[in-house]
DNA sequence: TGACTTTGGTTTGACATCAAACTATATAGT
DNA sequence: ACTATATAGTTTGATGTCAAACCAAAGTCA
């Protein structure tokens, strides 16, 4: 036996690749189906890019560089110029000079942005509830160190 | 105990529902890394969707129409039509007229298309070489079922 | 058969994203 | 201090993607 609980034959080497390379595989498919469904309950011309930067300041505070958002969202600092134009634009964050270096800029959350956050993860409620009477969530979560640990991997060997 | 093998407490419906979103958090951000480094090891102008294509003609054969690609791929038509202009600009693939429906065309790998899957394919061989000396494969293999039956999940929902 | 509907694919317009060029400020080296 | 280099953010041009409008061939039904 090799540890594994189930009774299945030994994996050679190629054939652990060609599982690992079919990990990825699902992972894809699973977020595009998820972003999917998330962009189609997020409130008009929100996408799930806007709301991940409202969800990472609720979830780990405001208060952060552009450039440091960019790297936390694994994205050019073209792109984050873009998301939080478009987020100010609403009036979900706001954007103040930095006290200690001119060249930055420190983005906050305002009240509309909480509110709005609030929303989005309300209007997610229902989605949620049928894949919870489809799934089993514990199995679900049982998973979840192994993604850490994968994403953690990945993360160092990112090169931006 | 809950049925876990693990000794924590018995979670309430609400933390377990964070967590479930938390299993939607980490699959976005390896899928994020993932493809950023899949696209950067793939050659010149060529891009995780095109080369999407050509592997699943190679996993499981050529000869599909263009609309079939698009619901495999979960992506819309339009784009679909987009991506395979790409790969028939640069000879990897062939479309040909449909035979009973004239509406419809069949999309087959050339021989060029196989040999730059293979080369993609080796290109990517060093990175998953790092990624098997830094994770413990078995317990990524261990995880996808689950993420098969997320997937599975998630796919029924879909509304294309 | 002839009009209505459906369906496969393309086109269009909008937006997200990227990489690279660019601007303004900081920092370092002399 | 002065120049050279590095860094934060913006702008630009190209591409991927989507949704919706569109076109042509099928299919339906009366």
């Amino acid at each position: 036996m090799t540890g594994s609980k189930k009774t299945q034959p030994k994996k050679t080497p190629a054939e652990k690749r060609k599982l690992a390379f079919q990990f990825f595989n699902e992972i894809g498919i699973i977020q595009q189906l998820a972003a999917t469904l998330f962009n189609r309950r997020l409130p008009e011309g929100l996408h799930v890019s806007h709301f991940a930067v409202l969800n990472h300041f609720v979830r780990l505070g405001d208060g952060k560089t552009p450039l440091a958002l960019a790297s936390a969202f694994q994205v050019s600092k073209g792109t984050m110029t873009h998301t939080l134009a478009a987020l100010q634009g609403r009036g979900l964050i706001r954007l103040e000079p930095h006290a200690s270096d001119r060249r930055s800029k420190l983005v906050y959350i305002t009240e509309a942005g909480r509110a709005f956050h609030r929303q989005a993860i309300d209007s997610l409620e229902p989605l949620f509830a049928t894949l919870e009477a489809e799934l089993d969530l514990d199995q679900v979560i049982a998973v979840l160190p192994v993604l850490s640990q994968v994403r953690e991997v990945l993360d160092a060997k990112r090169e931006i």
